[in-house]
DNA sequence: TTCACGCTGTGAAATCTTTAACAGCTAGGG
DNA sequence: CCCTAGCTGTTAAAGATTTCACAGCGTGAA
């Protein structure tokens, strides 16, 4: 079985070597990477060996081929296709975030309350809430982001289940129900912040 | 040992609470908490283990002490000061997103480069950079938001920990080095989404 | 008052995650 | 060609977290 925090270090294991690439190295040892993840290197080997890559004891990893090989298992070779439901302050701070920046990441349409909608914001077409079923049919987008305020997190949560997502990314404050076959990952901005704080007052204490 | 996940979760239940309370409900039992927070009611026991407070067998939980023990526990008394560095899109929604709604969570400061300084924005004042140590030294700050693009990153952060700040919210998608004595916290928006996109995918297969 | 129900608090078990340890390999040097 | 150093891949141990299971308690009903 594979775990979420696997998952995570992949990726981020995927954006690190693209900078590496960038940089024109060629080759890279578990403990370089390990130290540009804030991880240990035993760590690194224990997650790559899921994509079944291999390096070489002399060379460590070679960057290009590592790259395909975590792209493979991560299925990134196209981008993510995603949909935006709410687009008050946070909603137009994603949206201008990854476009046109971010073109592996693809807000494909974004929805709000009629009022706000009919228009476009950093390149996305704004639809009213109500046309999301007929405007999802069309599409194969199997992502959600829902940055509405907590009181319509719930039903906006469900229509996007009932619509065919398969994946939400929630930034409302509440904890909302997904059936079993969608997976649900909460950003809680307070949560975060309170836990930072908590840290932060004992670190205060330590030895400076 | 307390873990960091536990004091998320104290800090959603606290969350949860004062829904409760505002609904004018006196009592709850684990297994309610369980359930808004998506979680099992063992788990919100242990929990709650840590705070020291003790619930009734009958009644469960009397949600305005337990919403008390939380706060002693966490030290949320008082709220929590921060400081931003980075007024882009994402420094500004998050301006916008704590004031004036959020009294409990402050951004004291905002800073940024010169030529996007010395200007208010959503009630905040926005410093240049190079200002950050004089103003924070008149302040007793313990967080900061890193809001910068990933090449100023680690620069900023090692300018915030030397300033005296012992947790850091980190936006940018660089693993930033802190010292020992400092709580990093890393939000990577394209981590998460590739992990969301990797299970949806993979629940997308599973029976619907 | 006594009883029964269904909750809490918590030690112990189970599960999940990380770290340690080491066999085996590969390139480079003598 | 052979040896060495230092890496990888992987198994096993250690450590962390969650879940189980149940003793014990408090309330309401009889």
């Amino acid at each position: 079985m594979i775990s979420e925090k696997t998952i995570s270090r992949l990726s981020l294991y995927h954006y690190l070597l693209t900078t590496l690439k960038e940089q024109e190295i060629e080759f890279v040892f578990s403990r370089q990477l390990a130290n540009m993840a804030n991880s240990t290197p035993a760590q690194v080997r224990r997650d790559l060996m899921v994509t079944g890559y291999e390096g070489n004891p002399k060379r460590g990893y070679t960057i290009n081929e590592l790259i395909v090989a975590i792209e493979e298992f991560m299925g990134l070779k196209e981008g993510v296709d995603m949909v935006l439901v709410g687009v008050g302050s946070l909603g137009r701070a994603l949206l201008s975030y990854f476009y046109p920046q971010k073109p592996r990441y693809n807000i494909v349409a974004a929805f709000d309350k009629g009022s706000n909608s009919d228009r476009v914001v950093s390149g996305c077409r704004v639809y009213d809430i109500a046309e999301l079923a007929p405007v999802l049919a069309g599409q194969r987008v199997t992502m959600g982001i829902v940055a509405v305020p907590a009181g319509a997190a719930q039903q906006v949560t469900t229509m996007l289940c009932e619509a065919g997502i398969h994946g939400i990314l929630n930034f409302a404050p509440i904890r909302v129900k997904v059936p079993r076959n969608v997976y649900l990952e909460n950003v809680d901005l307070a949560v975060t912040i309170e836990k930072i704080a908590w840290f932060a007052n004992r670190a205060a204490g330590k030895k400076e």
